[in-house]
DNA sequence: AATGTCACATACACAGAGTATGTCGTTACA
DNA sequence: TGTAACGACATACTCTGTGTATGTGACATT
């Protein structure tokens, strides 16, 4: 039974080549051939190149979301829970392929709307699970919450693209830049608002 | 001499399908019967695909950005004159084609690289020169220039996004909920750090 | 031993980008 | 005023890459 180890060399090699070309500059023939199969074998595994391409997306982001959620869940304070897993997420990024293949080829690739739908469930989903938590703590102010999860969300695949195209020397540099402007962008966010005791 | 009637046409109507169909679902034979022309003629204003796309972004960033310089030109303080370009940028996202043009397609259809450098003429300059001069006026802190108007001009990019897809009748209000979460946020950057008077 | 199924490989169809060449109308100029 | 050059396209073809249909061998089942 090589069946599971064929599909996982492709799913490896694709997430390499996906990231390093891009989505269109790589076909499924180059993906075959750093696998060492055939076209045929990545078409028994998989749906076509978007539905390879978005088995890629899910693993990277599975893993990703797994590690920032398990680092935030042991926090009680909703304010310190979002910074706890903001630094993790910014770990996250320093892997080159994460913010490649999730934030820049994602969109272009399965297209806005499938992409965007595809991350309700990761990382467009947890991001809104803490502005809600935030918001119904009184950490936030009683704005639109798909708004602030919008914004919110783009700022930080803006920080993960950054890092994720920053030469491994500089990346912990650029990390704890991002993560101290991101935390007084959000703390310009809180500004006003009282938090609610207890919440 | 109808060269310019022509290249136009095509130019339009590219910008009118790569908005509403993406980059990739866009075939030159569609630009071409849309602006009743053959193929041909598209090669021949244009040196393939790429180009194309890349002589409709021009165009539409070139309009956009003079009307948001243009609009923050005679506003002295360099925070006011920032909040009124942010004004002005806001509505011109308000243009479907505008945002997603520019903000979704750019990067998929030029590639991550090149889309950025194109930009370092357009909204990118534009963002980066405001900036530069909030944080030389001390309206800012003395943090890494290149990551603050990164994640500047991500945020700004998701909220022209945002703009780009809402339906027409709850642009206005989007387009005000964006405003203030934007203002917020970047008060929160300015937070803590005290002007430079006459600056 | 015949049959079915899994895991691929091979071969083909088709779309779309890019290129090479053809055509027609206008202009330059002798 | 004939013609040669050129600009502005049109037509025809090539090539790459996706997707599909079919073929093949190993192994399990009955």
């Amino acid at each position: 039974m090589y069946a599971e180890a064929t599909r996982a060399a492709v799913l490896e090699q694709a997430a390499t080549l996906f990231a390093e070309r891009g989505y269109t500059a790589t076909s499924l023939a180059d993906v075959a051939v750093a696998a060492q199969v055939t076209r045929g074998a990545v078409y028994h595994h998989f749906d076509g190149k978007r539905a390879l391409f978005q088995a890629v997306l899910e693993e990277l982001e599975l893993a990703a979301i797994e590690r920032i959620a398990a680092s935030a869940a042991d926090v009680d304070d909703p304010w310190q829970a979002a910074l706890t897993a903001l630094d993790t997420f910014l770990d996250e990024c320093c892997d080159p392929t994460y913010g490649r293949v999730v934030w820049q080829e994602g969109p272009a690739a399965l297209g806005w709307t499938q992409w965007r739908e595809c991350e309700e469930k990761y990382a467009f989903g947890l991001v809104e699970q803490l502005v809600r938590s935030l918001r119904e703590a009184n950490y936030l102010p009683p704005r639109d919450l798909p708004t602030m999860t919008w914004l919110c969300f783009h700022m930080l695949g803006g920080a993960g693209l950054r890092l994720a195209e920053t030469p491994p020397e500089r990346k912990r540099e650029v990390r704890d830049e991002c993560a101290a402007l991101l935390r007084a962008m959000f703390g310009g966010l809180r500004a006003g608002v009282t938090p609610r005791a207890g919440g």
